[in-house]
DNA sequence: GTATATGCAAAGGGTTTGCACGGTT
DNA sequence: AACCGTGCAAACCCTTTGCATATAC
């Protein structure tokens, strides 16, 4: 876990608890997590924390720069701690497979937002949606122009 | 309206009914609308129709590819007609503030997750979050959307 | 006439909130 | 001791669903 995680929410002026530990090192466990996983996580060790103390704490947690959330489907978001890689998720709206590829592969693209629009892009926060390859029926590097939803 | 909107609906073997009238009616006359919005816009002419029926009603007009829906904010989404321009929703994370971009910008990234991993983005299907001009501290030149709400 | 669409109400996920108690500082 | 954090339950928003009735075909 995060060595000065401690550190951080006490310089935010929040406390220090079990819950926040165990909920910082569940979100690290599972890498993926929605709030309700997290939750069953944190109960292997604590059978009593409550599911509204999970979202207060991921809120805490995001605030203090230790976990970020992305919207994946179209349901819970998933939280992951901050030290992971980041990456994008392409979700396939046919098969609902969900794919990570590197967020630096939409680098030009945030780029041209920020010298186009000013925009500064957290790429990783949504997820990408459209047909994975298999949905698509194309191998891997191959082009064509087929778009129907 | 869109002039086919019957025969696209009767070809896929759906009836004719003046609840799927105004709802695409009142779409495309809202250009951003979630169904609240949208029961809203098709209560003023018909007061008796139903939220349900708009959810189900929204269903079948995307299904017929008369209208399409993206993700804004964490809320409800917003249902477009389909000849409309395609744009993407950029969403400040600090003021919340939404402006729309040409999808146009996102091309090569599209074409980029196309060659490298077989994906067939649709890039307009959610918003893009992350920091504003204004917020971001840095403007340039931004493109001031259609939308309120 | 028959199958589909609708209205209504109830239930369902996911999330937030008010409150009193308990724990951290 | 003061205040923040927690558990609990209720409320909340958005959406879906079951069922009886109404309507398009």
């Amino acid at each position: 876990m995060t060595d000065d995680w401690d550190r951080r929410l006490r310089d935010h002026g929040y406390r220090i608890t079990p819950q926040r530990q165990l909920v910082l090192e569940a979100v690290e466990t599972l890498r993926h997590g929605t709030p309700e996983a997290i939750l069953i996580e944190v109960q292997r060790t604590a059978t009593g924390v409550n599911l509204s103390t999970v979202y207060r704490t991921l809120e805490v947690l995001e605030d203090v720069g230790l976990v970020t959330h992305a919207h994946i489907g179209h349901g819970a978001p998933t939280y992951h701690a901050v030290d992971e890689h980041v990456h994008i998720h392409l979700v396939c709206d046919r098969c609902a497979k969900v794919s990570s590829v590197d967020s630096e592969i939409a680098e030009p693209f945030v780029a041209r937002l920020h010298s186009d629009h000013g925009f500064e892009t957290d790429i990783a926060h949504v997820s990408i949606h459209g047909l994975c390859a298999d949905c698509a029926g194309k191998p891997k590097d191959y082009l064509e122009g087929d778009d129907e939803l």
